[in-house]
DNA sequence: TTGAAAGCGATACCAC
DNA sequence: GTGGTATCGCTTTCAA
């Protein structure tokens, strides 16, 4: 019905050669093709609706203007998938356009999820995860600039660049929150361990004490899983026929699910949030934490901003790399040629408060 | 540091031509290249880690493997999420790669999202939404096979084909879900009726009591938006200060948070779930519905299989495309030839029924 | 049985 | 100022 017109088309339309579609099309035609001709060339290619066919350009410029994206569990949580929006608005602005490969979070799908993206030729490589967490890197992500978003190179050193959220801040500025608030027996829930990202709050937990100069309870850290009945138990144990003047007045949790569960079971035995208990969430997921009733105090996991950051830093690099032009030279590599910074960096991104209505005052006489 | 190879450098190393060289890598050696020269082409593939290069195959055979998926808000909800997930993975298990281009709900965004896509030479596009909806398409999705998914054209017919779940039939077996455990004052919450899936679920909550023989009380049926809050304070105005012997026992969502926001208020007002109202939600959301305290009955969305589904007809119709195979014939398009069947049609897909926790026998007396 | 050559669509160099 | 032509990597036909 409709094959697509090509610049011989234009051309011909136009009555020129290819050549000349070409170089107007491009921006260089002032200079080299009389300006009727760039006239005509211009109608052509709006009437036939002219657009150059990109693969073959991917392969004449030997660049596909694609970014690879291997996450492991991308599209199905909301997590990983705001910082793939946040990387992809940055792609698209420069042109790019990205292909998300998901493993499902099995990692014998590394490999050949970057094998798949390689082959199609990608520019530079992204790998996304759901949780902060050390990665094995596939080896064969090297052979194209690549950067990992929310996840770490488990190599002491020799890494790829690397954008993470600030937990122990986070964790630290958490405690801080409700420490201001009069809050002095504060429990943190976590999940497990799999993820650093629990460690790193607990220890940011335990700073903002230090700091304080009061001692931390050990009884008050629970690590107890991620979800809503998690949160739940954890909650029940800490508050289910205990002292009201024994009972923690505070509860900071990992995320927000966990502090679904709090509320819930605080609603259960009876106690209002926050008048006898504050909570606290972790991450700000989106039509959860604002949605709450009450509405959840929580920090934000900068997300979007972290796949905007380590895209604009790949771009960086793909666009300064070398086969941008296309190398003479042979075939032989030199290995003297360098061409890429050597930044092994981990770039932290810090977490932002956010104050609603599931944290207040410490209650009276605690 | 690594140009890839070649076929011309497996060729060189194998002291053979390239044509032996594709030959050989596909399949169609045997009986045109001596068996001797097959062992050594493949050796030397092997040894220089050969695998050809996809935008060189796309552009010689005309045909990308590539399917654009646009998106009103794909990554970053689980809902696209996992429609995307189901279609991604049959996509991948023929040799597909998925493009996904999100447009984050602003409409003015499709045409050129398509457009983006179109250029790459997609083979196929598809159309996912969030909620099921209605879909001004794109008019140039036409210019390749295309489908929607959770979505349906707004126009009357013509229109291109589609995978929807069957809200009306979901919305009716929640209801007798509960009016088989003794249930009949039930209540229904729903979002607005921005999206169909609101109108279509309440319509099939009438039709199951229709089928019972009782009346529909109008007062029962409560549009009050899809999120945590919406659903408590829907729960507060059926339950709070009203005698235990007027007020509904089930109380039936339109999605899952809704539930939540319901089982919230239950236990403010010091009402067990399901002891003395059961809770119904709907979506089966992946970490809510299973971890919620108690675990939700629900009504689970076919997400996946609605994805594979229509990633599969959407499949069967590029292959069958004829761009597939290399046409001759010039370069005047024959309206003559007709290769896809005009299939307009509405792929319903059922929902699932899920039993938990919420749901129990009404309570005695009711 | 093998190799040479023609495209796929676009760009850029280089003679005219 | 212009049009021919090599090239990117691959497949496929045709001739030797």
């Amino acid at each position: 019905m409709n094959r697509k017109a090509t610049a011989l088309d234009v051309a011909k339309l136009a009555g020129v050669s290819r050549s000349a579609v070409s170089l107007v099309l491009n921006g260089r035609g002032d200079g080299n093709v009389a300006l009727e001709s760039q006239q005509r060339i211009r109608e052509a290619a709006a009437a036939l609706n002219y657009s150059p066919n990109k693969i073959a350009l991917s392969l004449r410029n030997q660049q596909s203007r694609v970014i690879g994206i291997v996450s492991d569990l991308g599209v199905t949580s909301p997590f990983d998938g705001n910082i793939i929006a946040g990387a992809d608005a940055v792609a698209r602005s420069h042109g790019f356009v990205t292909v998300v490969m998901d493993t499902e979070l099995d990692e014998s799908r590394d490999e050949s999820a970057v094998e798949t993206l390689l082959d199609r030729q990608v520019d530079g490589l992204m790998y996304v995860t759901v949780g902060l967490r050390p990665l094995h890197v596939p080896p064969n992500m090297a052979r194209v600039p690549s950067i990992l978003a929310n996840c770490f190179d488990d190599r002491p050193e020799a890494g790829l660049p690397a954008v993470i959220p600030d937990e122990v801040r986070g964790g630290r500025e958490a405690a801080e929150h409700v420490m201001a608030l009069g809050h002095r027996d504060i429990a943190f829930l976590a999940g497990d361990s799999l993820t650093p990202a629990a460690p790193r709050r607990i220890e940011g937990y335990r700073d903002a004490f230090k700091a304080a100069g009061l001692p931390v309870n050990e009884d008050r850290v629970l690590q107890v899983g991620w979800d809503i009945d998690a949160g739940f138990h954890g909650a029940m144990k800490l508050l289910d026929g205990v002292e009201p003047s024994t009972r923690p007045t505070a509860i900071l949790c990992a995320n927000d699910r966990l502090a679904i569960g709090v509320v819930l079971a605080c609603y259960r035995l009876g106690l209002n949030v926050p008048q006898d208990v504050s909570v606290m969430g972790y991450d700000d997921e989106f039509r959860v934490a604002k949605a709450m009733v009450p509405a959840l105090s929580t920090m934000a996991l900068p997300l979007r901003e972290m796949g905007a950051a380590a895209m604009t830093a790949l771009l960086a690099e793909v666009e300064a790399s070398p086969s941008g032009k296309n190398d003479d030279g042979g075939a032989g590599a030199g290995p003297g040629a360098s061409a890429e910074p050597a930044t092994s960096a981990e770039t932290m991104v810090p977490c932002r408060l956010v104050v609603r209505d599931s944290t207040g005052p410490v209650p009276a006489g605690r």
